[in-house]
Order: structure tokens, then C-alpha cells, then sequence
DNA sequence: GACCAAACCGAACGCTCGCTCGGTCTCGAT
DNA sequence: ATCGAGACCGAGCGAGCGTTCGGTTTGGTC
């Protein structure tokens, strides 16, 4: 199964399309809610028609993502069959396409958390611990049966983490290189800073 | 010479040490300039005495994070005589090391670029893409000669520098591993990143 | 003791913010 | 033909924003 592999646009309407449009080029604090609407060609009371507060509308930009990473993961995840190698190859490889296909997204998830009230922000951190503790296992893994070479594995493991969300703040689109490109270049920095030398897993 | 490994405080004035430690908490738009005055232990006229805006005040840190930055990076580089492998280590080295003293500047840097005005992000930009030189510069000679096996060096060596640039994104003052600690890691995981197989570097 | 520049402040200006009030319009169900 | 719910908007509220005005205080110089 490559569904996790298929890309068409992310699932967003009007209003939060908007808003992540927004959000992307001033951040949500400089973002405003009259900008919001201009780019959704509503009013403003036509916005919060929909949205009760600009926060929700951040939080509901990031539940989608979130949701939508964490799938997409666990189905490349499970494509690696029990081979720890080859299942963090494939979640490398998942994440690099997920934070160049929905480079905003995946940017405002990393740089509004501190924007978002508590509660809502440990709900999406929620989701990230979840994300993290998906590589976290199969490093562990590999580790334990002598694959990845690596002295400190869980740091390697977020160092590699911290290296795919970086994507969006360099990465754009009409890029040289394709997604698929960049995610094979990672998956083989990932493999490399974890001190593997075997084969390339298929 | 170690000039480079050592850190006292950042050299910052009342007012900007004030304004860091609100753009950290809430970001620059976020930030206010009562808040930036009551953090200083001054009326809000009292700021403006110093700076004319709180462009000013992000551009100050900025400028003063990354002169530092660039120095001690060309200091490490020069440490290491002219053997790539060795220099890229050490460069490595100051990097992780600044992220980590230097968190909350660094974060700054990073997360607040797009809130500097046209004319004042091109002029910080400019001093980040010279950090980043550095360090292409001894990876493209690794390369040349052999010592990093890695099929694109130049995307490895970004891939690198964002790596390090996110420590400040989990570091924290107490965190359970020194900067130290957390340096000499992050060296092996470049290495191993750059497919590099011979003696770790002195 | 007179003077001055630097350091600072209380009050407030003009503006924009997130958000809301009190509606109108559209359209499918009855 | 009527109704009602959902979709939407012009106008504007109170609050808080960055910034400024017109001062006073402080500390060193002659």
C-alpha cells in the first residue's frame, strides 16, 4: 500500500485555507482577522460565522495536519514489516514528503505551538509525542540488534526528527529537487547519522 | 585557542534583555512594548528612550546573536588547520555549543526572521548565509577528496546546519546532558551523516 | 550655584485589534 | 405561499496596540 505516499491538497475549507495563508506569512499574532476574511472573500462576521475564534481556526488547521501526519506514518510504519531498518527508512521517507507537500502546515505546526492556549496546545503535543514515539521504537530496535551503530540513539533519533521538520523553512515548491528526491537524499543522511552500514533496505 | 568554547552571559542591555525574553514567551507580534518595559523595570517612554521602535530592539538582538555567531564559528574553523574533516567537527562543535548557551537568542534568530522589515531581514540574512558558507566550504573539500562519501554534500551540510539550529526548539538550561555533551554527539551524528568512516577527528 | 545633557515618566493620541450586534438574503422543506 | 435554518454582512464596540508629547529628575562640569 503507497496511499501514504499519494499527495492532492490538504483537506482544508475556505476559511482555514485563508487563515494558514495568513498565518504563514506574519505568524498568528500578526495575522489578522480582517486579512483572513479578505483572502477568504468574507466578511468578517462571515469568518467567525464559522469559526468562533481566530484560535480555533489555528487549532483546526493543526488537528488536520497532526491527524494527517500521524495516519500517514503509521501506514509507512507498518510497510516496514517488523524490519526495524526498513521501517524507519520508510517513516524518514514519510516524513520528508509530508513536510514538503504541506510545507505550511507542517510549518505553522512547528512554529505556532506557543500560540495556542494550553489546553489546545497539549492536545497537539499529544499528537507529536505520538509521532516521535513511532521512530523512537524502531530506532530502539535497531539499536538493540547492533544495526544502528549509533553511541546515543535517542538523541540521534530526535536529532533526525528535528532535521525533517526543518524541510519547510528552506524547502519550496518549484524547488530543484522533487519531494521524492529530498526524501531519498534524507532517508539515506538519516541512515548514515545513525551509523548504519548495511544495505540500503529496499 | 578555545575563546571560542567559552560563554559568559550575552552581552545584551536591560531593554533588550527584556524584549528577548518576551519575543521568546510570546513571539515579536505578540510582544508587547509594556510588556518589554515592565520585564526592563521601566515606563514604557523610558524603552523609547533607548530604541525609537521595537523593530529596532528585535534588529539589536539579532545583530549582536549572529556578529557572535560568526565569530567564534571562524575562530573553530581556523582551529582546524586546514584539515576539512576537522574543521567541519569543529564547526559543528561551535554551533551546537552557541544553540544551546545561547537558546533564547538562537531561537529568536531563527523563529523571528520573517517579523524584521525587507531592508533589515536582508541585512541579517545575509550574515546567516555566510555562517552557512563555512560550513559548505569544508564539506565541499571533505567531498572533493573523498572523506565524505555522501551522494549530495551540499543538501547533507544543510541538512546538518538545520539540525543544529533546532536544538533550541527541545534544549533547556538543565536539560539532563551539558552543551558539552549534547556537542560531541551531535558531531558523531554529522559525521556519521556525511558517510564519513575514517578516525574521528582530535 | 548655574547649567546641561542624558535618563526617565504620566498621560494620552490615533489606530487597529478581536469580536459582536442586528439585521438581510437564499433556498430547500412543507 | 410560507417558513426557518444556515450563510452572510455593515457598522461599530471596548480594549489594547505602538508611539509621542511635554514635562521632571539625576549626575557630572564649569
Amino acid at each position: 500500500m503507497n496511499e501514504w505516499r499519494l499527495y492532492s491538497e490538504l483537506e482544508l475549507d475556505a476559511v482555514l485555507k485563508a487563515a494558514l495563508a495568513s498565518f504563514v506569512e506574519t505568524g498568528y499574532h500578526g495575522a489578522t482577522v480582517r486579512d483572513i476574511a479578505r483572502r477568504a472573500g468574507l466578511s468578517v462576521p462571515g469568518i467567525y460565522h464559522h469559526y468562533p475564534t481566530k484560535q480555533d481556526m489555528l487549532l483546526g488547521i493543526l488537528d488536520v495536519t497532526m491527524a494527517d501526519l500521524l495516519a500517514r506514518s503509521r501506514a509507512a510504519k507498518e510497510q516496514g514489516a517488523g524490519n526495524p531498518v526498513r521501517s524507519f527508512a520508510l517513516l524518514v521517507e514519510c516524513m520528508v514528503l509530508f513536510h514538503c507537500h504541506r510545507r505550511d502546515a507542517s510549518f505553522v505546526g512547528s512554529s505556532e505551538m506557543r500560540s495556542l492556549e494550553p489546553a489546545n496546545r497539549a492536545r497537539i503535543a499529544a499528537l507529536r509525542t505520538a509521532q516521535q514515539r513511532l521512530i523512537d521504537a524502531e530506532v530502539d530496535e535497531a539499536a538493540r540488534a547492533g544495526l544502528f551503530k549509533v553511541a546515543f540513539p535517542h538523541d540521534a533519533a530526535r536529532a533526525v526528527a528535528t532535521m525533517c521538520i526543518a524541510v519547510p523553512s528552506w524547502y519550496r515548491v518549484g524547488h530543484e529537487s522533487t519531494p521524492e528526491q529530498v526524501a531519498e537524499r534524507y532517508v539515506e543522511f538519516a541512515l548514515g547519522l545513525m551509523h548504519y552500514d548495511g544495505p540500503r533496505p529496499a
